[in-house]
DNA sequence: GTGAAAGCGCTAACAG
DNA sequence: CTGTTAGCGCTTTCAC
């Protein structure tokens, strides 16, 4: 089958002129239905297509909206997390007709090479990045170029830019509450990286948490680390030098690594130690015991990325948009009962 | 930055021709020293960056490729299996300058009316494509298509087509002949869905192992489901009544499901139960005890697979590629030792 | 309602 | 070594 076939063939078959066939694909109403009917004929069976690259060229659009995720996130695809998101944003892509571009930056060469080439015109109408540290750089490129684009998750140092996030703050108040009400009193938090916001805002919320019911905020009580599973083990590790009787973790991946650093100690979960976590992945239903978690949506995260970019796409970057969701305390059978 | 250079502008700035500035862009020898540099200077001032939709249209060439997962997997999202794949094959994209395309299909609708467009023309390169039971469709339309592809997994019903796959029955066999040489021999086995060759591979291998050993092959040991470990619960259950003394599992999320059928039955793995499974992802390190599994080179596969597909772009589908990777029994600590 | 013609921004002969 | 020219396949005025 090597058809090369353009508009002026399917013209010439049907036996009207190539703009005429243009406006029959492009569903435009001033075509009679008699031309309509045999020009959709012979398009069905020369099964033609037209060419996706001289449509761009003129239309100055590509239906195709890039992923990225710079590269201290590039491990995290050990995380569900990542592809959980990438989901829901395939799944909105696939609704509005847009192609899905991944780009997986796995070391900081790649990303200078890489990303310059993305924002190049004809290759992507719009941007979802993934906000990290390492995004920052990121930021001040793209912005400079003048391709729309939306962040997952709040950036840290990026003013007027459009994200959506989850209330962090919150959740992480909400689970801390949670574990104060059941009767713990020495709560110790294992937190994502202090240059994230999603590190940031969970220790916020924890803060925000232990102070309200006048429990003291005891430096030594907070473990900071990447969000791997490893990272969870020996954060807790240390901590239980401090004889916490409950962890609030910031990850569930991490709080896998903190239970196996409490089992490893003699400790049970959840009687000598409650632990709460954040994400709500397989993994916490999977554990042993399962997680009580702050769940996220992940897939309308998604799905609202893909949407707020088509908007600025559509309609500018100005005013900057700000979506964030609620999330949800799930109870299970970490955190223990009321003492 | 609204910047809608093109060569042209660029050319003027230089005080050369339009060609002149190409060259210089796809670093063609034949331009002065002078010249070229004063081009670059432009260049890097202007940070200008050819328009790609123009480029595609002259030169046939995208330089994208597509990663097709239909259906039936795309709920494996929540297998770390696709990830990890993902990753591999982003990697060596980014690796040639490649970008990649992510089709996701979450239903058939999904297949219907978005495979046809990606074959079109002037939109990717070439496509890597899984093997499932749902793909089966597409390679028909692929074919048709003279899009080159190459597919993840070996195809069931798909004679003369590119692969890239491991040995999974030499895995499987090695698998179960390692838990014959600790003794056991009442071996069961939780099968992938026999529509696949990644289910019927394995069961083969399972069986072989049995054969060699004067074992008998009972169908009432054996259990076929999807990759979750919901199924491989369930599944275990079921073959929990058989009082099996080892269980040979096709996919680790199985697995786990598996060790939680078991753990619920009040038998112990893997002093009642030896359990050996396939693929060596993180779920495999994390569970408790941590499983005995066949290594799949994930990362290399990947890799491969966008090799063979640049392969096939460059040089034409024929004679059809295929490639088989070992595998590796990573031993851990739920087949035990030797009776 | 339909066709002719211009042009999107680039590459690639072909001259010189 | 460099410039001129002719398209790539499509959309989009502008006539009729």
């Amino acid at each position: 089958m090597t058809d090369n076939l353009t508009l002026e063939d399917i013209a010439r078959l049907a036996g009207v002129s190539r703009s005429t066939v243009s406006r029959v694909i492009n569903e435009q109403e001033s075509v009679s239905d008699e031309v309509r009917q045999r020009v959709r004929q012979v398009i069905s069976e020369t099964d033609f297509r037209p060419n996706q690259a001289a449509r761009t060229l003129v239309t100055r659009r590509t239906y195709v909206i890039g992923l990225v995720i710079p590269r201290s996130t590039s491990t995290f695809f050990a995380d569900p997390y990542f592809p959980r998101l990438t989901m829901g944003i395939a799944e909105a892509c696939n609704r509005a007709n847009y192609s899905l571009s991944l780009y997986l930056f796995h070391t900081e060469e790649d990303e200078k090479r890489l990303f310059p080439r993305i924002t190049r015109k004809g290759l992507v109408d719009g941007i979802i990045i993934q906000a990290t540290q390492a995004a920052d750089v990121l930021f001040t490129q793209i912005a400079k170029s003048d391709v729309p684009y939306v962040v997952a998750g709040r950036p840290l140092n990026a003013p007027n830019v459009s994200y959506v996030d989850v209330d962090n703050v919150a959740g992480a108040h909400n689970a801390v509450r949670h574990l104060i009400r059941l009767g713990r009193r020495k709560i110790a938090h294992i937190a994502g990286p202090r240059d994230t916001t999603v590190g940031l805002d969970r220790i916020e919320g924890y803060c925000k948490a232990l102070s309200e019911s006048g429990l003291a905020i005891d430096e030594n009580l907070t473990a900071e680390c990447d969000f791997t599973e490893e990272g969870g083990y020996y954060s807790a590790r240390r901590l239980l030098a401090q004889k916490p009787d409950a962890i609030f973790v910031g990850a569930d991946m991490m709080a896998i690594g903190a239970m196996r650093a409490v089992r490893e100690a003699g400790l049970r979960v959840p009687k000598d130690i409650a632990i709460v976590s954040f994400d709500d992945l397989p993994p916490a239903t999977l554990s042993n015991p399962p997680l009580t978690t702050v769940r996220q949506p992940i897939r309308r995260l998604g799905l609202k990325l893909v949407e707020t970019l088509l908007d600025i796409i559509e309609n500018g970057p100005t005013p900057p948009r700000r979506v964030i969701f609620d999330t949800e305390l799930v109870i299970r059978e970490s955190c223990g009962e009321r003492r």
